[in-house]
RNA sequence: GCCCUGGUGGCGGAAUGGCAGACGCACCGGACUUAAAAUCCGUUGAGUGGAGACACUCAUGGGGGUUCGACUCCCCCCCAGGGCACCA
């Protein structure tokens, strides 16, 4: 004790104090196979390092697994997390073209500053096993992984419809494609075939689903999976040409609805559209094929109530009953999907319908739908009264006005008039239903009622036949893989002088990116490193020959998709990771992201991972055990009369009311995105430097739920901040040692009770990732200790221990004030007593009637009989009772006394 | 259009079948101070009655239901946010 400590809590002299230490002494590194403790992988989804810096939004996922693994170390866990950089990406890139600094520069800058930034928040990683996708060190492996895909087959070149922007100079995969615009920057997306690398994803596409379904995760992100894999159940139908020996193969779901078959539709890009258009049509059908083809895929889908199409000229031959149905070419049929072609079905298909109708095209039902379908849709039905005797129709609209059953003869004729008018009732009808007007010489499926045992029928028909087969479908698309980007892995290929490609051997790993004098795109479709002529040129070790490296990159996802695993052995230079150390941390048992990344990032990571499973490479099939999505932190703005929203530095704060600077007019406050625009942004540095980064981390958790959406209030920080301060006060005396007010007299029952409480609380708080309850029960106890004289010493250190995983550096220093020469972070967790909760008298509620009337004070341990005589007995509760005859008491021991009475 | 979330005081939220509004913000009153800041104590869902402690009524987006009892469970509707969107 040379010189006196700091009496008043001063964040930013104890703060950096402490997040030094812990990188000085290595508090949190984690020990590899360690048998003695339970391990536990809790991981955050790392940042992409961005000029801009951290944004409020970056802490507070890992601000709460920062607080789960300080309490699971305190439990005796062996906890690996930890932090590293998704360095690869465009902005780098175009900061390069505009200025020539070398993205690696750029990024390398950038990498600093966060580090800084989150080693600021006091965050428990093990420093030690940052890793960056960027690094050589690094992105070898993520090559080495692309090789054992190649090797499985699962990586080939392929001349495919790609999404091109022109803005990027690259192109990009369906699902950073947003209604025909990019994800990033928002710009416009063309269709144009090009050579591309594509990953088999879609030979997973039935794992990925089925194997999902167990993991714990939100339900909402595994739906929106589950429907961008979008399996399908049905079968393919072949259908004969009448002009051709060629037969046009078709997915159905409904193959059930076969007999209902009055048309077909190509996509205006199918193969076979040439050959199949007439003369007499080519004119028109090539003039479709152009106007769909410079559509965007935004112009086809966004306006999608209208259907357009063209008549080929040919006709198919139905298999079920050998008609000829005519061919036509429109753009509701997607190439993508299943053969490009469909069998339409307007009876009982919604889309087909509209366009049955749209060009006269006969529509067959083949399903009776139920009386109330029909009768629901009798009132659009103007004709019907027409066509049958008026005074029918009126007494037959009467009855179902009045929900009286109709006669059989009224049922027979309305179904009557729907199998001859299908297009009066304005709609198809998709569901199940009575099937009818199905049946050939060899096969009947009229009468049966559900269509999944029509369907089995007619696919055993079919199968018998040649004319089709079961068949699941999927949405899910082969994964497009490269980019046309300098800033990238480059992909460990190259494509030799006598046409065959040439698979880098391990020891050729990593190819490094090549320097380039600019990093200009060409203004072509070449990849920026066709630029690297040195680099292109290529002699294989082996054999001598020659050829040219890849020129194209991977995609931004390639290093995410599997850096959970590097962090596991992050060093290893013989080896992606160590196998012992792989079966020892994994599976991730928590993973914190953002929801933004619901199907990208978390299908592609789960689809790698599944590949190296069955490789040998992993032993788990699944990645990510349990999954969390923080909400986002919006920021407070203010909007208009009009509803329009104004920029926060043009808005006047009085009296708790929000006024226009320039009309005066009075605002309404609302939450929303913050935007630089609306001048919300709410920067963590400036909030660190007023409150400290306990306060910070202690409000985030307060403000709410994690995974709710919640708006940031400045004002709140204060809240949180006074609390930090009271805490300090209750441990602290005025000469900055521990204060004279703490002693070992023994607590009063009433103060053990709320300390065991809190310790129990705590456990389960932080156990549910519920964070703003656990610290809603610190508050109560600090408001309750400190304003006691005395204070008990025990009660205080393990209150600092129940602190220290929300705000660590205060946790700690508080540690030491108190005496302690060890670091909390491994101090064994604080165990509660049952017993200690306990309370020899209860205060129950009586209620009459349900309202509560009155409450009496009974020992603890009474049971129903006490307690209703309790109740009975109290003044209160005979007044209400008075003249009145009990029907009925309830009673919840420990809980209330419910009197029924009448 | 379809799917998923959610809707509770002036605000963020708590309570998931048993006293609605814990905890915090804001506001108001008081103490301390020459004064302010900080700190401490207290009030605050709405309405009606009462000088008053208090009493009663209403209240968890709206409507219905189940139950002795519903923010909580069920059905219908409205609103907000997010996702998907001609996937045959």
């Amino acid at each position: 004790m040379s010189t006196p400590r700091n009496p008043t809590y001063t964040p930013s002299e104890i703060e950096p104090r402490w997040q030094k230490f812990w990188l000085a002494k290595k508090t949190f590194a984690a020990v590899d196979c360690d048998t003695t403790r339970q391990k536990l992988y809790v991981l955050d989804m790392f940042p992409y390092p961005s000029g801009s810096g951290l944004h409020v939004g970056h802490p507070e996922g890992y601000t709460a697994t920062d607080i789960y693994c300080r309490h699971k170390r305190m439990k005796g866990f062996n906890v690996l997390h930890t932090m590293g950089w998704d360095a690869f990406g465009l902005p780098a890139e175009q900061y390069a073209v505009e200025t020539g600094t070398h993205p690696r520069f750029t990024t390398q800058k950038n990498i600093d500053r966060f580090r800084q930034q989150l080693q600021a928040f006091g965050f428990s990683y093990d420093w030690d096993r940052e890793v960056d996708t960027t690094d050589p060190k690094y992105y070898k492996w993520t090559q080495w992984i692309f090789t054992q895909l190649y090797k499985k087959g699962l990586a080939y070149k392929a001349e495919v419809p790609v999404n091109w922007c022109q803005a990027l100079g690259t192109v990009l995969a369906n699902e950073e494609v947003i209604n025909g615009r990019s994800e990033r920057g928002n710009h416009p997306v063309v269709r144009m075939p090009l050579k591309q690398w594509m990953l088999r994803i879609t030979k997973y596409a039935d794992r990925l689903l089925e194997e999902g379904e167990a993991l714990d995760w939100p339900e909402g992100t595994k739906d929106m999976q589950r429907n961008w894999i979008g399996k399908s159940t049905g079968a393919e139908v072949d259908f004969e040409l009448v002009n051709s020996d060629k037969k046009i193969r078709v997915f159905t779901t409904r193959p059930d609805t076969l007999f209902g078959a009055t048309y077909m539709v190509l996509a205006p890009e199918h193969p076979l559209v040439p050959e199949l258009t007439t003369p007499d049509q080519e004119q028109a059908v090539e003039a479709y094929q152009e106007a769909a083809a410079t559509k965007s895929d935004f112009d086809r889908t966004e306006l999608n109530k209208d259907k357009s199409g063209v008549f080929t000229g040919s006709y198919a031959v139905n298999p079920v009953n050998g008609e000829k149905i005519p061919v036509w070419i429109s753009d509701y049929v997607l190439i993508s999907y299943g053969h490009g072609a469909i069998m339409a079905v307007p009876a009982h298909d919604t889309r087909d319908f509209e366009f049955a109708r749209k060009f006269k095209i006969s529509i067959r039902p083949v399903i009776i739908p139920p009386l109330a379908w029909l009768s629901e849709r009798l009132g659009h039905v103007q004709a019907l009264r027409n066509h049958w005797d008026p005074s029918f129709y009126d007494k037959i609209m009467l009855a179902f006005a009045e929900g009286r059953d109709i006669a059989p003869t009224g049922v027979q004729q309305l179904e009557d008039y729907y199998l001859k008018h299908p297009d009066k009732f304005e709609e198809a009808y998709p569901f199940d239903g009575i099937h009818v007007n199905s049946e050939n010489n060899t096969i009947s499926i009229n009468g049966i009622l559900r269509n999944d045992e029509a369907c089995g029928k007619i696919i055993e028909w079919l199968k018998r036949y040649g004319a089709g087969r079961r068949h699941t479908q999927f949405k899910l698309r082969d994964w497009l893989f490269s980019r046309q980007r300098y800033w990238g892995e480059p992909f460990p290929v190259a494509h030799m002088e006598d046409g065959t490609e040439k698979l880098m051997t391990d020891a050729e790993l990593p190819v490094l990116l090549p320097e380039l004098a600019d990093f200009k795109p060409t203004g072509t479709m070449d990849p920026p490193l066709s630029k690297a002529k040195e680099w292109l040129r290529y002699t294989d070790p082996a054999t001598g020959r020659h050829g040219l490296r890849e020129t194209n990159t991977m995609p931004q996802w390639a290093g995410s998709c599997w850096y959970y695993l590097r962090f596991i052995d992050p060093h290893n230079d013989g080896a992606a990771w160590d196998k012992e150390k792989e079966k020892y941390w994994m599976p991730v048992d928590l993973y914190v992201g953002g929801a933004e990344h619901a199907v990208l990032h978390l299908l592609y990571a789960r689809f790698w991972h599944k590949v190296l499973f069955d490789l040998g490479h992993v032993s788990t099939p699944e990645p990510f055990k349990k999954l969390i999505h923080q909400g986002l932190i919006l920021g407070i703005s203010y909007k208009d009369g009009r509803g329009f929203a104004v920029a926060n530095d043009k808005v006047d704060h009085r009296d708790g009311k929000h006024f226009h600077k320039e009309t005066g007019e009075e605002l309404t406050e609302f939450p929303t995105k913050m935007s630089k625009s609306l001048k919300n942004v709410v920067n963590p540095d400036d909030i660190i430097g007023q409150y400290g980064a306990d306060a910070f981390r202690l409000y985030e958790m307060f403000m709410g739920p994690l995974t709710d959406a919640k708006p940031w209030n400045t004002a709140g920080v204060e809240g949180v901040y006074r609390f930090l301060h009271r805490s300090w006060r209750m441990i602290v005396g005025p000469d900055g040692e521990r204060s004279q007010q703490l002693s070992d007299t023994p607590m009063t029952r009433e103060q053990e009770r709320l300390l065991h409480q809190t310790i129990k609380k705590l456990g389960e708080d932080f156990e549910n990732l519920s964070f703003n309850t656990a610290i809603a029960q610190l508050m109560i106890f600090t408001n309750e200790f400190s304003r006691c004289e005395i204070r008990n010493r025990r009660a205080m250190e393990i209150f600092v221990q129940l602190l220290s995983p929300l705000a660590p550096h205060i946790g700690e220093e508080l540690w030491e004030r108190l005496g302690k020469t060890e670091s909390l972070s491994y101090a064994p967790w604080p165990q509660y007593d049952e017993e200690k909760l306990k309370l020899d008298e209860l205060e129950i509620v009586v209620q009459v009637n349900g309202k509560p009337r009155g409450k009496v004070v009974v020992p603890a341990s009474a049971d129903a009989a006490a307690l209703e005589a309790a109740a009975r007995a109290d003044a209160k509760i005979q007044e209400q009772l008075a003249g009145k005859t009990v029907v009925k008491v309830i009673t919840v021991p420990g809980r209330l006394v419910n009197i029924v009475v009448k």
